[in-house]
DNA sequence: ATTATCTATAGATCTATAGATAATGC
DNA sequence: ATTATCTATAGATCTATAGATAATGC
């Protein structure tokens, strides 16, 4: 699951030059993309950004730590609150197909991503409390969002939560083939689609 | 995308001592689901199956190498001909049903492909070209048991390769947050739901 | 004072190569 | 001979700590 951007609000940027924290952070993901966590190492990031790799440990005090900011980091500049309980603006199903015809303009980020939740499932990954506990958020929120929108029209035994689970999983698992295969996979085409399974079961009855 | 094993021919096995490279390969298995691959050393690898570093490589010229023959032993084992095109055996949607079942009682096995599927995306990864491969075969495989069984009535739209990729994607997806949360996601039980609403949808036709 | 960085370094690893030695199969 | 392992080691890294120095903000 990969969430959108929203315009920079930015309050506590100062001026032209962006915090030293966010550029090591962002540095970070992308690297974390390429090479994936325990791929990528203090030095690389720090190169990348410009200091050595005992200047960073001057803002991050370890790189477990580090990569726990940048997934928060992360959050807040795309907005997982999409699926956030946010009162008054739950999720429909269109912003999530759009959301998904947007992060085929953006590689990068939906990889991160997805290299980095698939690593947490290894033993003593500092980013496995965070996944398990955004899963549970993006289920809850899908289930809203389902809720409001196909109430009592879903599918015989399909209750929101099993659609939610079966929601994120499709966009999850689509997400990872077409990194694989850019060409070969169309990412939002096939996500419209079981959107339109989950929809048009119940329209004939 | 996780396959099935099946009860072991093993023409090679020399009477009770397996083959010493098949157990090196196993442990690596075993380790690249605990560590992933970036993450493990040769010297875990080794010293779990019990000799030196330097003597395992005499088994394997280098570390990407191992990777690529562990996911090959792992293939032959768990057969992902399944979804090989073996004529005359089309594999149908409940033999998928029961595979997710029986994944169930492997956690092993699911995370180590699914940690290393999506490590495989990050660059210089030795098992990027397996994993393109192998998600071709498997929706090319997926998309031959639905054309079987589903033919012509598919939902509106929706072709066999649309459905195979959805198919794999649902199956991949599950096996994520089953991971994540064992005992909040029934994996067997979304994927029938699964594929109740690809055969469902014009049941009412 | 506090903050931002740097140099120096400890102490572990890591992959891979070279070459020795023991055991096995003709 | 060939195969299986081992010791020794080169040459890179890696994370993290300690402590110095320069720059910034009162």
């Amino acid at each position: 699951m990969t969430q959108p951007d929203r315009p920079r609000v930015d309050q506590r940027r100062v001026g032209r030059s962006r915090n030293r924290r966010d550029d090591i952070l962002r540095v970070a993901f992308d690297l974390f993309a390429e090479r994936g966590y325990r791929g990528t190492s203090l030095a690389a990031v720090a190169d990348r950004a410009g200091l050595t790799q005992q200047g960073l440990l001057h803002y991050f005090p370890n790189k477990g730590t580090l990569l726990v900011e940048v997934l928060e980091l992360s959050d807040e500049l795309n907005i997982g609150r999409l699926f956030a309980d946010s009162p008054g603006r739950p999720a429909s199903l269109d912003q999530l197909a759009e959301l998904v015809a947007y992060n085929v303009t953006r590689p990068g980020v939906v990889r991160s991503l997805t290299v980095l939740t698939a690593e947490s499932l290894t033993d003593d990954h500092p980013a496995r409390a965070y996944f398990v506990e955004r899963y549970g958020e993006f289920r809850r929120g899908a289930a809203a969002a389902l809720r409001a929108e196909l109430d009592g029209r879903l599918p015989d035994g399909l209750t929101a939560e099993h659609a939610s689970a079966l929601l994120i999983a499709v966009m999850d698992g689509l997400q990872q083939q077409w990194l694989l295969q850019p060409d070969e996979i169309d990412m939002p085409g096939l996500f419209a689609m079981f959107l339109d399974l989950l929809r048009k079961t119940r329209e004939r009855d």
